[in-house]
DNA sequence: CTTTAAACCTGCTGGC
DNA sequence: TGCCAGCAGGTTTAAA
């Protein structure tokens, strides 16, 4: 469940179910977690919170459940004693009286003393979530003129999450896009207008894509969308290589940058 | 310090 | 049908 706009759509749809409630019933499927299921049990859920691609469940009774889906992991919201058809691994259930959250498949899970959580060795790494209301472009843009990131190449800023959470990689090629930039360029080469205008993208792009719900999903990632990703965000370049770009009509590209996909328009995005 | 490669988490797709 | 390689929107680790 990927990027920024997802997360933060998951983290919504959850917490209008449980949020609030007295959890009746918790299950951990990892080992390591069993010993909190009756921490857990008759807690109240307090609030549900996206860090960037990460996500902190408080709960009343002192502790703070840190997760992050990386690749695979999926959120459901469901009814209490349901046990929804997937051959996926159920890793965390929380069920109150009326609503269900269940989590499959993503094992970086871990249970933290209240505040403590933000001592993750993630949390504290990452820089401000790009989807988080109060950052502002002038932020961003201080932030791009700062060491050590105004001299990466913006391929790489662009995914880093110390720079800002919650960016992806399909962010990434359409942030790049939309500021009409270079991928291989960095920020120490460019002049104000165009910083500013990267600033600008780094922060409509990323809130574009949450307010559309996100993104469609791909054939091969449909099976991972249940709470998340069922919106109608459009890719301007991000998966057409081949096709024309809705600007210039030149043919969009697929080039490969730190060791990621990456689509671009050699027209709009030139030198 | 930067850049690259590989590993790891897991599930689905496509080819043979 | 069955198996396996390849791929994926992520992150960490180690090597170069």
């Amino acid at each position: 469940m990927p990027e920024g706009p997802e997360i933060r759509r998951a983290a919504d749809a959850l917490a209008g179910a449980v949020v609030g409630k007295r959890l009746q019933r918790v299950f951990f499927g990892l080992p390591k977690l069993k010993r909190y299921e009756r921490q857990l049990d008759g807690s109240t859920v307090e609030s549900i919170t996206p860090h960037g691609k990460a996500l902190l469940i408080r709960f009343d009774a002192g502790w703070t459940m840190y997760s992050h889906n990386q690749l695979y992991g999926v959120w459901m919201v469901g009814k209490p004693g349901e046990r929804p058809a997937t051959s996926r691994s159920l890793r965390v259930e929380l069920e109150s009286a009326d609503a269900a959250i269940r989590l499959y498949s993503a094992s970086d899970i871990s249970l933290w003393p209240g505040e403590e959580v933000l001592q993750h060795p993630f949390l504290q790494r990452i820089g401000p979530d790009v989807l988080d209301p109060a950052l502002r472009a002038q932020d961003v843009l201080v932030r791009l003129k700062s060491a050590p990131f105004q001299t990466k190449r913006l391929s790489a800023l662009l995914l880093d999450q110390a720079f800002l959470a919650g960016m992806g990689n399909y962010l990434r090629a359409e942030v790049l896009f939309v500021a009409r930039l270079d991928p291989d360029l960095r920020p120490a080469d460019l002049p104000a207008a165009r910083l500013r205008a990267l600033a600008k993208a780094l922060l409509a792009v990323p809130q574009h894509s949450y307010r559309a719900r996100g993104i469609e999903p791909s054939r091969r990632m449909k099976a991972a969308y249940t709470v998340s990703g069922t919106g109608a965000f459009r890719f301007q370049v991000f998966d057409r290589a081949g096709e024309p770009c809705f600007e210039c009509g030149t043919l969009i590209q697929r080039v490969e940058r730190d060791g990621r996909r990456l689509y671009v328009c050699p027209h709009c995005q030139g030198g």
